[in-house]
DNA sequence: CAACTAACTGACCACAGGGTCAACAAGTTA
DNA sequence: TAACTTGTTGACCCTGTGGTCAGTTAGTTG
């Protein structure tokens, strides 16, 4: 953690530097906006962290927003992915179980994206409507539609299929989002793996339950 | 909305000046802070939208910092309130559907209070922290104790009541802390009545069918 | 009404934080 | 190695914001 980058004797070369420090910045950035949130974050706090002068930072991020957005477009990204598996001809039983797991798992390994994604949703979404409306409702709708077809199939209990992707989002989300809270309640410094997965297999078991899919 | 304090001819007394003024920053501060967050409300735009000076904001709250931390004083007080409502002699039909009914009502009409809750949540509850290691700990245990008790009883399945309580927690007030993004992902300006009764409803069922409620 | 207390407010201040810039260093390329 | 591009940085600026304060007005009380 100690050596600067400028220890190093071997040349690098400019490509690699912009790629490293975009990084660096980036990851950076990431955590600090998930503590202190947009406005609670500085550039300053970012450049300490990264180990860089703030100048470094602002040249390659014109403007705070900018940055924000881009890391903002990151986690966007990953948080679509996971849906694009689940389809029709898959039974609901593994495809659901097989999507709470994955997002419980994304709240865990993730949390500082999942936390920033839902900051900006509580906020407004500020700079995330446009992606909101396009990319991400096209999933949305896309994901719907499968649901539907389950139900058709019956293989589910007629449901609204909204209300209950919304419920799956909020109960797995809350393992990033109120992770904290969650380990003061049950006395813990920190959620640890058995509680991710007990989380994660009570999620599933509910809503297959609840939905009346059928268990093997 | 023109008339100004001034304007009044009636004598009013101090103490209600006091209490009125009180009242008039606090509920223009909770929506700044639930829309903007600690760091983005800024006193000035408080004072605007009460239509005070700014150093009169100042003279009643000493500190930005404390006239946010009365805010959320006054919003856990009604955050506690509809769990207490749960005992162990009440069926869990009835009892968690009237539960996830309060909560998602909550969520529309403190949809604000709400918001500014889950932010500093979020954030790690810099603020909060105390409170929630004492009196929502102290309300968390015991409404984990009626679920343990259920299950004693055979009422419900044996699961974890601490995650069956985040679970209920975070899609009830998904409808206040998502209502935008459901919205948006709707293709609405704004969620109306029915969505929110429809979302209750859905929670409910999938919540007691999924933890084995059995239903009339 | 006089003395007192509570409410109110504009002017002011200190300083943090976003962003600019000019100069310089390090890599690239012909 | 010279000309050029890319990366780096400290000094600087300006706006916005939290907070102070002294002076004034409005209610209270003997």
């Amino acid at each position: 953690m100690k050596e600067n980058k400028k220890v190093s004797t071997t040349r690098r070369k400019s490509a690699d530097i912009r790629k490293d420090n975009l990084q660096l910045i980036l990851s950076v950035a990431e955590q600090r906006f998930a503590e202190y949130g947009y406005n609670g974050t500085t550039i300053s706090s970012i450049a300490d962290q990264a180990q860089l002068p703030k100048s470094n930072i602002l040249y390659y991020f014109k403007t705070k927003e900018v940055l924000y957005k881009e890391v903002l477009t990151q986690i966007l990204k990953i948080w679509l992915v996971d849906m694009e598996e689940m389809s029709a001809d898959q039974h609901p039983r593994e495809a659901l179980r097989h999507y709470i797991i994955l997002k419980v798992k994304q709240s865990k390994d993730h949390s500082n994206a999942s936390r920033i994604f839902a900051s900006e949703l509580l906020h407004g979404a500020p700079f995330l409507r446009e992606k909101l409306q396009t990319d991400l409702k096209v999933q949305f709708m896309k994901t719907c539609q499968v649901f539907r077809e389950w139900i058709a199939k019956q293989w589910m209990n007629p449901i609204s299929p909204e209300h209950l992707l919304f419920m799956i989002w909020s109960s797995t989300q809350a393992y990033a989002d109120y992770g904290l809270q969650s380990s003061i309640l049950m006395g813990k410094t920190e959620l640890d793996e058995s509680d991710f997965e007990t989380g994660a297999e009570l999620i599933t078991q509910v809503v297959l339950k609840g939905c009346g899919v059928k268990l093997l």
